[in-house]
DNA sequence: AAACTCAACTTGTATATACAAGTTAACAGG
DNA sequence: CCTGTTAACTTGTATATACAAGTTGAGTTT
């Protein structure tokens, strides 16, 4: 169970990123320093600053030092992109709202995806939100979590304003990939609705289905989006 | 401009492994034997897989050896999945026709993406596509690329059906990224017409400008899919 | 025939060392 | 003041070596 030497500190200079100990644009300490502190060879620090490289987490330039990065945005992140200009460069920000208070319930009947027998049996925990851009609904998204191994979910307390930060926060959960499916479909009176919409207006349908670093737990979503003013954008790297 | 050992190995390695000298699931020579062919040290060919490996190349496994993979998709590749069925898991295989002989002219004034300087001057090449499944008409793709270090490109055979593998037989080309937005919206006559839909239907538009390996240069890609009967998917790693 | 042991392979972790090459700031000379 | 050199740092490339740990098949024992 004892875990190698550089992936500890791999782990460590990781965790030290993320909570703010090393500030966003500034040097880690040289990898000879690390080396000294840390009691092993330059070789073993290399390995786990190329993790970190690989991440995302740092970039490293020769002669001057390891840079730690911005913090990237989150896998298959959506965004919301005005394109009444020509090239919609502009990203808006959003605000969003909970419609339910995240609760524990049982699978729907007709999931939109086979599920496993034991996540059959955890239940579910639901996440239902909306999201707006300039006080217009832009996004409806149903969240489906396993209730497993997720010990008081519901009682905790969101990281800056992000699920998945927050499930790294308190259970090093990460996602590690996305699998999707979209459609364009008409409204429906209840969806037209909530985007205050006519019945029949185009909008955008994503199911999801978030792998994760723990081996079969996956994260299930539906999303709903009104694209009348915004444009869905999305990077993949 | 002399490229280190251990990256002309990697890049060896790479390309054997492309052009099938390295059959799908077969393993590479071991360690040792690519440390004593090549006369580099192990700790060098381990950089060299290493790279192979956060590829997607290859998978190591302790005591085993390094496994070939399966070819990746390329990134933000997209499928068509039928949604009959409650899960759709089934991906359906597409054809491809082209619209037009991929041909050069000049860029669109209103191009969807803002384009540099160079960009403007070098010219586009255009290339209109039409994807079918069950002979249903799915996606009309229309991708334009910068007239920019391709020469001959329209001559050139395409390499398994994909423009992607043809730039990187051809010229070494590779996606590094995909920027893209989607918006839901009304079928025009013109696009109705091409899929057999009324004019109205929900159809889905996605923008998309690819990043590669060469600084600066940039593809670019405008899709319009019917979803009446496949949804797009797309896997995000 | 089945089970066990072991040797010979594989990749994983680790140390110690050397020099090349890019960056930066201090310092000397004009 | 400005310019060029240099010294002291940084990461990049490279060699040589050692042992740990997982895999496999051949050979031995039961």
């Amino acid at each position: 169970m004892k875990l190698p030497r550089y992936k500890q500190l791999h782990q460590r200079l990781k965790s030290d990123i993320l909570s703010g100990h090393y500030a966003e644009g500034s040097l880690l300490p040289s990898e000879n320093t690390l080396s000294a502190q840390h009691k092993i060879t330059r070789v073993m620090v290399r390995q786990a600053l190329s993790a970190l490289e690989q991440e995302g987490y740092i970039a490293r330039r020769q002669g001057k030092g390891s840079i730690v990065c911005a913090q990237q945005p989150a896998l298959g992140l959506l965004s919301f992109r005005g394109f009444s200009e020509v090239l919609g460069e502009t990203e808006h920000s959003a605000t969003s709202q909970f419609l339910s208070k995240p609760h524990a319930t049982t699978w729907s009947k007709d999931f939109f995806f086979d599920l496993s027998v034991s996540e059959q049996k955890a239940g579910c925990i639901t996440i239902e939100r909306l999201r707006k851009v300039d006080d217009q609904p832009v996004m409806l998204e149903f969240t489906y979590l396993p209730n497993l191994n997720i010990p008081n979910f519901c009682d905790k307390k969101w990281v800056q304003g992000s699920l998945f930060r927050m499930l790294y926060w308190y259970y090093q959960l990460e996602i590690t990939n996305v699998d999707q499916r979209i459609r364009a479909l008409a409204a429906e009176a209840e969806t037209a609705e909530q985007f205050h919409l006519d019945m029949g207006t185009p909008i955008l349908h994503i199911h999801r289905k978030y792998g994760t670093n723990r081996p079969n737990y996956f994260i299930y979503s539906s999303l709903y989006c009104n694209t009348e003013h915004y444009a869905i954008g999305t990077i993949i790297k």
